[in-house]
RNA sequence: GGGCGGGUCACCUAGAGGCAGGGUGGUGGACUGCAGAUCCACAUACGCGGGUUCAAAUCCCGCCCCGCCCUCCA
């Protein structure tokens, strides 16, 4: 039974969605105005294995993720460049695409953007007014918060705490400070659009609470985002949403911990931002996820260059075992019958792991806790293989299924890696050998086998070292060599 | 000031009344020409001070420290 930690009552609920079978998924997406940085990484990448996961279990989800391409830092940042602000967001919302999609993140069914449903705003919150909930004054629309009464209850904080906060800033014309912008009117050189209230755009909260209703439906299962959306975003998401359809607008919010770089928050003034394509260029993206992974989706998380290594690491251990059964493993239906003792043990093993997975999983995505029971496996994995020259082969091809099954939900082994050809081919030409880089690799270890017979230690380690230098790594067992990419 | 989440070994991270789990790194052993990988073993941890309890990392109170939010940040 899949429980999940619901921000609304601040406790685990066993998670039950409306339809039998399927799951909508809505999450914040980004405001393009510049590169997603690895804190949208870590939401995202949090996000992604919710997502495989419910998949796993035998969901169908259906996953939409918004992409915010109004907003007064787009306007902004577009008229400093001298652009157009719809163009100008929209060549960062490709450019944020690719790098999630690069890191390695499966993408949602749909990526509604804000500039494409002005009619659907303009409808909500027509209806917004009619209901009272909203005011115009002077070209702006505004949500009268105090109309709410459930307003502050998924930030759990009280209206008059609220208050205390608000601001009204010079330009605004609302009558209370607590009181939010749904549509405003338009300034020159900015983007606009025809309203019932003149010309203008819209606020940023409504095109969520439009955008996941209209898709998804009201209520529909999960609405997730990074914490610091919880207030005012979310919160005023609800507000609208519920206000404008007098019903329940999300069963279950789910929240992502922000990221810290080396212990700091990671912000412009600080000037430690790092961009997701900066960080792709320095780790390895299945690195990445990994690092992702270790942490629970809820705690904050620590990028910080000890900890990547520490995941590095973490990671081949996980690797060099998947490529061990990959060796053996061989298509075929396996009959358990065949089993010696050692193999079905190993069986029951792979077992274990698996319940253990689940349970981690089913315990509000603990992703932490998963990896342990990889690692689990991996011991007995290990162990088995160690104890067994030539093991059952259907038995490692069900045991590498199991195990990929698991570690696809975690986002890792997605991507072949790649051989550095050009490393290779430049070793290989030192050693007179020419053609593709596997041939070459094989060459060279049967070259380094020969010096090695011939104890002359001092080619076979030149051997060794440079192909490690280009990311191939040599294993020694006894006669045999094997090479594997690092 | 208010709301929320944290402080667990050298490092990263689970756990939330009953011998503190996993990974990285370290040390020793097996294997090896060496290295790597692997296995076995070992060491090291619950921010501080009180309280409740047969029993507290876990519950309560106080304090210190860190992060997020408090009107447009994932």
């Amino acid at each position: 039974m899949l429980k999940i930690y619901n921000t609304l009552t601040r406790q685990k609920e066993p998670f039950i969605p409306m339809e039998e079978g399927i799951v909508k998924l809505y999450v914040c997406g980004m405001t393009t105005y510049s590169d997603a940085h690895i804190g949208h990484a870590r939401t995202y990448v949090a996000f992604d294995i919710i997502r495989r996961y419910l998949e796993y279990k035998g969901y169908k989800v259906f996953y939409v993720q918004n992409i915010t391409d109004i907003d007064d830092k787009i306007i902004k940042a577009a008229n400093e460049a001298g652009m157009d602000a719809l163009e100008y967001s929209a060549y960062y919302a490709r450019r944020c695409l690719e790098d999630m999609n690069k890191l390695g993140i499966k993408p949602a069914d749909l990526y509604p953007k804000a500039s494409e449903h002005i009619n659907d705003m303009i409808e909500m919150i027509e209806k917004l007014v009619e209901k009272k909930f909203a005011y115009v004054a002077n070209g702006d629309v505004y949500f009268s918060v105090e109309k709410f009464r459930d307003y502050g209850r998924l930030s759990n904080q009280k209206m008059d705490e609220i208050k205390a906060g608000a601001r009204i800033k010079p330009e605004e014309k609302k009558r209370k400070p607590e009181d939010f912008a749904l549509w405003k009117a338009a300034k020159p050189g900015e983007p606009k659009w025809k309203s019932p209230w003149g010309y203008g755009r819209p606020g940023w909260h409504i095109e969520c609470s439009v955008m996941s209703s209209k898709y998804l439906g009201m209520p529909f299962d999960v609405h997730g985002g990074g914490a610091d959306l919880i207030f005012p975003h979310h919160e005023n998401e609800i507000a609208q949403a519920e206000a404008a359809y007098g019903r329940r607008f999300v069963n279950y919010w789910l929240h992502s911990g922000m990221l810290k770089v080396e212990g700091e928050k990671m912000s412009k003034s600080l000037g430690n931002v790092i961009l997701l394509r900066e960080a792709l260029k320095k780790w390895r993206s299945d690195t990445l996820r990994f690092f992702f992974a270790s942490y629970h989706y809820r705690s904050p998380a620590d990028f910080s260059e000890e900890a990547l290594k520490n995941a590095e690491n973490s990671l081949k251990r996980l690797r060099v075992a998947k490529e061990k059964l990959e060796e053996f493993a061989e298509e075929g239906k396996l009959n358990e019958k065949e089993l010696d003792e050692v193999e079905r043990e190993y069986l029951r093993e792979i077992k274990t792991a698996k319940r253990k997975f689940e349970e981690a999983m089913d315990d509000d995505f603990n992703t932490p806790k998963a990896l342990e029971s990889l690692f689990d496996f991996v011991k007995e994995t290990n162990k088995f293989l160690m104890e067994k020259e030539k093991p059952n082969r259907k038995l490692c091809n069900h045991a590498l299924k199991e195990f990929m099954r698991m570690a696809h939900v975690l986002t890792l082994f997605q991507e072949e890696k790649a051989i550095n050809e050009k490393a290779i081919r430049k070793i290989g030409e030192k050693y007179g050998i020419k053609g593709e880089a596997k041939e070459i690799i094989e060459e060279l270890i049967e070259i380094r086998k020969k010096a090695r017979k011939e104890k002359n230690y001092k080619v076979a380690d030149a051997i060794r070292d440079e192909l490690k230098k280009a990311g191939i790594e040599l294993e020694d067992m006894g006669e045999e060599t094997k090479w594997r990419i690092i």
